[in-house]
RNA sequence: GUGCCCGUAGCUCAAUGGAUAGAGCAUCAGCCUUCUAAGCUGAGGGUUACUGGUUCGAGUCCAGUCGGGCACACCA
């Protein structure tokens, strides 16, 4: 439908020869009486042209040349709007699109054969999940499904690194709860991990080995043990979640030397300096940004030797390039801020298209239990971990809480409100709109026989003319724009309050109109426009990530 | 102190620079002999933190003020 009334403007501008620049946007007015849809162009071009707004619209709407049945009425409104009147019969045909189109109705194109690499979650393996990481998680994920939705072959990326100092400190707090399991009394530094999971690891340790390992000063194989269990508990979390990654890049292969015996990271370096961009003070290398009106220059070489985490972030990136990826986009939380600013300096400085990158990044989480509002505190042992909340809620409650609220706010994550097997949960309400629907068809299919798989036949919807069926028909053709905007704005929330649109449509329709005693002919339609919704709503379901239960 | 995010109904939050600022919860009043009432309908509730500016039009953009959060290492 917005693709529709987009070509056809573009044909009244064509015929009325005005030319903009200015790309054309359809709204949805506040207020039916300014129709069904309306457009602000006429506001635009004549800013560009110089020229008076309701005269410039009142001059286009003679140069409109709808098909005969599409529109019923054309209005100037205000200081320039166009509003436009659509008839009900070529929504409820528009509509009928879903039957043809399935599981592929409003999905876009602007990806097609193009690729995209995401990353997302790239925790560390130092512990278990928190829940600020669990927010990062689901929305990488339903942008990752979004990218998917318009075309893009994605790859979903988790970045981390084994070898770093924090994992030397999680060897060392695992050996000191070990060797506190050998009957010797340590002095915890205060530095250290103290989480649970600490002296869990160091129990199957001590399990496996005894005290054997008591006299090896080498903090390496306690190390090693932690990752290894760290890490496949982190992805079983995730997995719960259904977040799974396609690759797993770990920082250290930028350390080791190419086949021309270079280091990705020493690359960085050498490129940086030929571009005049890196010193040498206090006996460190720095990336001279500084140059670029910084207040203060970044360490990329420490006087240790060793990369600063500054390094292998811009090396990683130029990996994302040279693989290729036609989209990169980027998604974490609100303490990697500082972070990225940087990296794209660099990545332009190296000569690459920077406006390839998109970076998401969301604010914090705090939780509310029992109407009491706790801070997340993500240091020492007791944060609040991402598996306790699943436990508590269910999958589906912890994937669309932490995606219902626009990832620039703060979210108040409502445990109490999650748990709720009521109303007041949406995802209640989402799933009740399902399977209401579900059980709908089955009633259908052993009263009447009403096959839902079978293909109606061409106009049926047509049949339909209460408000509450042209209303959700309506709806119905917005998924493919609002999933495109999300996509583009990075912002799966967007979605979601889509969906909550269509169910609580849904819900009003079931409400008013009867679907199995209406008349043969009316049941019939009826029946499809239910399917037609239920489709809807696994789509979304789909970009969600939440579950389409058929009965409750 | 500097950078980024936020400030909208009692609460949690919406609103690509558009028309009368909207939902849910909570409150109040209705709707089940009838396809799932886990639902629907209606009412009340607002100086969009404040002050200026930009323009046909500002919750939205700009400047400043106030308040909250996050980040500001040769940690990652």
């Amino acid at each position: 439908m917005h693709s529709f009334l987009v070509a056809e403007i573009q044909k009244a501008l064509r015929s009325a020869s005005v030319t903009t620049g200015q790309s054309i946007i359809i709204e949805k007015p506040t207020s039916p009486k300014f129709g069904d849809y309306a457009t602000n162009i006429a506001f635009l071009a004549a800013k560009e042209l110089k020229r008076n707004p309701r005269q410039l619209a009142e001059e286009l709407t003679g140069h409109f040349g709808f098909p005969e049945g599409t529109v019923t009425k054309i209005e100037v409104a205000g200081p320039g709007f166009i509003n436009f009147f659509m008839e009900p019969a070529f929504i409820m045909q528009s509509a009928e699109r879903v039957f043809r189109d399935g599981v592929e109705y409003g999905k876009g194109s602007e990806g097609a054969g193009k690729t995209a690499i995401v990353e997302y979650v790239s925790a560390n393996p130092t512990g278990p999940l928190t829940i600020g990481r669990g927010r990062g998680g689901v929305l990488g994920d339903c942008i990752a499904n979004l990218a998917e939705a318009q075309g893009y072959r994605v790859n979903r990326e988790y970045y981390f690194n084994d070898a770093g100092r924090q994992m030397q400190i999680l060897g060392e707090s695992v050996r000191y709860r070990y060797l506190e399991l050998c009957g010797r009394s340590v002095d915890f530094p205060d530095t250290h991990y103290k989480g649970l999971y600490i002296g869990e690891i160091a129990e199957k340790i001590y399990s496996e080995h005894g005290e054997g390992l008591l006299q090896d000063e080498s903090i390496e194989p306690f190390r090693s043990e932690a990752e290894s269990i760290i890490f496949s508990s982190i992805q079983k979390t995730l997995g719960r979640l259904g977040i799974v990654h396609d690759s797993f890049f770990n920082e250290h292969t930028l350390y080791t030397a190419d086949q021309n015996g270079i280091s990705p990271n020493q690359q960085v370096i050498d490129r940086l300096r030929e571009n005049g961009f890196i010193g040498q003070y206090d006996g460190a290398t720095w990336f001279l940004t500084t140059k670029l009106g910084q207040e203060k220059d970044k360490v990329l070489i420490k006087s240790s030797g060793e990369p600063s985490y500054r390094l292998p972030d811009i090396a990683y990136h130029l990996t994302k390039y040279a693989r290729g990826f036609d989209m990169i986009i980027n998604v974490f939380g609100a303490d990697h801020i500082d972070e990225y600013p940087d990296v794209l300096e660099a990545l332009k400085i190296l000569g690459h298209d920077t406006t390839k990158v998109r970076i998401a990044i969301n604010q914090f989480v705090t939780t509310t239990v029992n109407g009491e509002t706790v801070k997340m505190s993500t240091r020492k042992g007791n944060a609040d971990l991402l598996d306790d909340l699943i436990d508590d809620v269910g999958p589906d409650a912890t994937r669309l809480f932490f995606i219902m609220r626009s990832k620039d706010s703060h979210l108040n994550f409502d445990v109490d409100l999650a748990k709720k097997q009521s109303k007041d949960n949406p995802v209640f309400y989402f799933h009740y709109a399902h399977a209401r629907i579900c059980s709908l068809l089955r009633l259908a299919w052993s009263e009447i026989g009403f096959d839902a798989a079978k293909l109606p036949e061409h106009g049926i919807l047509m049949r339909l003319r209460a408000p509450e069926e042209l209303q959700l028909a309506f709806g119905i053709l917005d998924f493919g724009d609002v999933s495109r905007s999300a996509f583009r704005m990075l912002e799966p929330q967007k979605m979601v309050d889509y969906m909550h649109a269509i169910a609580e449509l849904f819900h009003r329709f079931y409400q008013e109109c009867p679907i199995l005693k209406a008349e043969p002919e009316i049941a019939e339609a009826r029946l499809f426009l239910a399917v037609a919704v239920r489709q809807v709503l696994q789509n979304g379901f789909r970009i969600l990530g939440i579950s389409a239960p058929e009965s409750m």
